[in-house]
DNA sequence: TTGTAAGCGTTATCAG
DNA sequence: CTGATAACGCTTACAA
């Protein structure tokens, strides 16, 4: 069906193992061989199978990437700046979901061996020993981003933004802010990085400052609107004394949040001051705008894949983590109490 | 480096055929050799090589999707659905992202030929007949998701929501609830499906209940916030008689009208009624909520998956379009005059 | 039911 | 600089 190498050898006349050379400029071809190959190269609109090529030499341009949810925004912004780093490359990337279910994700470690990707940039929600072990058998590099791992530290490289110390600078903007009674509404308790180190970061700023942390005062859900919502309720329900800020674990459950308080008639930021997460594309939409605290996804996806690039061009050998920076959003929907 | 099915031949005594044969079930193997050689598999965890697989059977279960921007909620939407039903049929994807330019998806159509995909889906800003015939000529089907050609209208597979009629329910619906004055807000001229199809059913609605259309009242632009506001200001500055109502080319689009008109102290719906399209996430998320037309690009995704798959069985052979449903979604930012 | 061997489309080694 | 030819890892007639 497809032309093939040896058509094209036969055609101008030459040895395949000359098209290989022109095609790859692996070796030196004689000026006139190559100006007839070509010639025949672009008649039949010639393109070297990749398989076959991958076959031989073990490259083929391929890298994984498997997150958690295609359709949540923020792997959506991760992907992008992946792609946009790979794609200069030369790479194209084989997108998985894996739902953050473990059994999955080692299903698709597996999958992702067998199309022989050259490296992998992997988004998961708890990357503990099982994962990590896994990983390391793979015939291939891999990269964690947006999470680093919850057990074997270190292990294996990683690309994350610190979210312990994101949450901390958070909840000391709104202490610097003249706030005692901060609430943390957070997101699932085994999500590793997201829920577990924001939570660790909340504390430690409130214990730093010798403020007692009231487990009333801390909710954990999803990372949803509806549990926003929910989690504000359980917030102004179980506790006589209302916190005067809840920092939220990502910009939906703020919203969520402001949702429920603007149906209890509370002002927002004049009854209570609500701090975002991430900083999504909507934290602008509406007014008032959501104070929060900004993560480049994008920036991340790029840093990670260039590193992947460097995982697989050998060019890095060891592990290693590379933090991205993060920053306090002031906008509308927090208040200075001073 | 990793084990081959040679190896496991040799270990289990048995030919590469056999093993094979066991892998595949293509043929009967006794119960004897066949639970010996799924011994030795599993104790080396072998795993056959696709790319080896691949080459000789043309079978690679991969379909690629090209998509103008990857962090855009509808795509995220769509290769969701579309994911959905390829993994679950042993297919993985490879997503590229084109920005909607011609140049670059004309290189990823060849990279996706290159790469052995078996079919393809396309999500495109404005596939004309430069764009079909390379589809054309290509070795994979594809099917156009999201957008239809606009040049040789049949001569691909397509799913996608009518756009003429569900900016024309838009419209009708405002008509209806007692509206005359109607703007359009909306997305890029050049994109064919969401830009001028959207435009065709507004103006269809108005000619048909024989109100006039003027141009002053049509505004188009981007799929973005800051063209919405941009477009509103306009809308509002050149119209000594002002709309009672704007229809949005996109949810985003409308946020952005409403942002201006709040900042002109509009009230909405009071003063102004504003329907967006698409039915995002975050319609929902801010007072008063968005009236919009629902599209589930999800669904959408889905459908366009399984009939990629009909044409790559072979089960279908020839173009057909097929439509999802839309819904006109009646909340709050639209208020009827009646 | 099992094995042998001929591809699949390239690259790469080794002579020439 | 150029050409045979042996891999690469697997499937699939064709024989046995």
């Amino acid at each position: 069906m497809a032309v093939t190498i040896e058509d094209i050898a036969r055609e101008a006349g030459v040895s395949i193992a000359t098209v290989s050379r022109v095609i790859n400029k692996t070796k030196p071809v004689s000026p006139e061989l190559r100006a007839r190959v070509y010639q025949v190269i672009e008649r039949n609109h010639f393109k070297p199978n990749t398989l076959a090529q991958g076959l031989v030499t073990k490259k083929t341009n391929m890298i994984g990437i498997i997150v958690p949810d295609i359709s949540n925004a923020v792997f959506g912004k991760l992907t992008k700046g992946i792609n946009s780093i790979c794609s200069k490359k030369g790479y194209t990337m084989m997108v998985c979901e894996s739902q953050g279910e473990l059994k999955n994700e080692l299903r698709l470690l597996d999958i992702m061996e067998d199309k022989q990707i050259e490296g992998l940039l992997f988004a998961g929600v708890d990357v503990n020993h099982t994962l990590v072990k896994a990983m390391l058998e793979k015939s291939y590099p891999v990269v964690l981003v947006t999470q680093e791992a919850s057990e074997d530290e270190g292990a294996v490289s990683t690309v994350v933004h610190d979210n312990v110390t994101a949450m901390y600078d958070a909840v000391k903007f709104l202490l610097d802010n003249g706030h005692q009674r901060i609430a943390y509404l957070g997101g699932p308790k085994n999500d590793f990085s997201s829920g577990k180190k924001r939570l660790k970061g909340y504390r430690r700023a409130l214990e730093e400052v010798g403020i007692e942390v009231r487990d009333s005062y801390i909710v954990q859900g999803e990372f949803s609107f509806s549990s926003g919502f929910e989690g504000m309720k359980t917030l102004y329900e179980e506790n006589s004394k209302l916190p005067t800020a809840v920092v939220a674990g990502s910009d939906v459950i703020a919203v969520g949040a402001i949702q429920y308080l603007d149906s209890m008639r509370m002002k927002i930021p004049d009854d209570i001051s609500i701090m975002g997460f991430d900083d999504s594309d909507f934290a602008t939409y509406f007014k008032p705008e959501l104070s929060t605290v900004r993560i480049s996804y994008f920036d991340e996806g790029e840093k990670a894949a260039r590193m992947l690039l460097r995982l697989i061009s050998g060019e890095q050998n060891e592990p290693a983590v590379d933090y991205v920076p993060h920053k306090i959003i002031r906008r509308s929907t927090t208040k200075s109490l001073n």
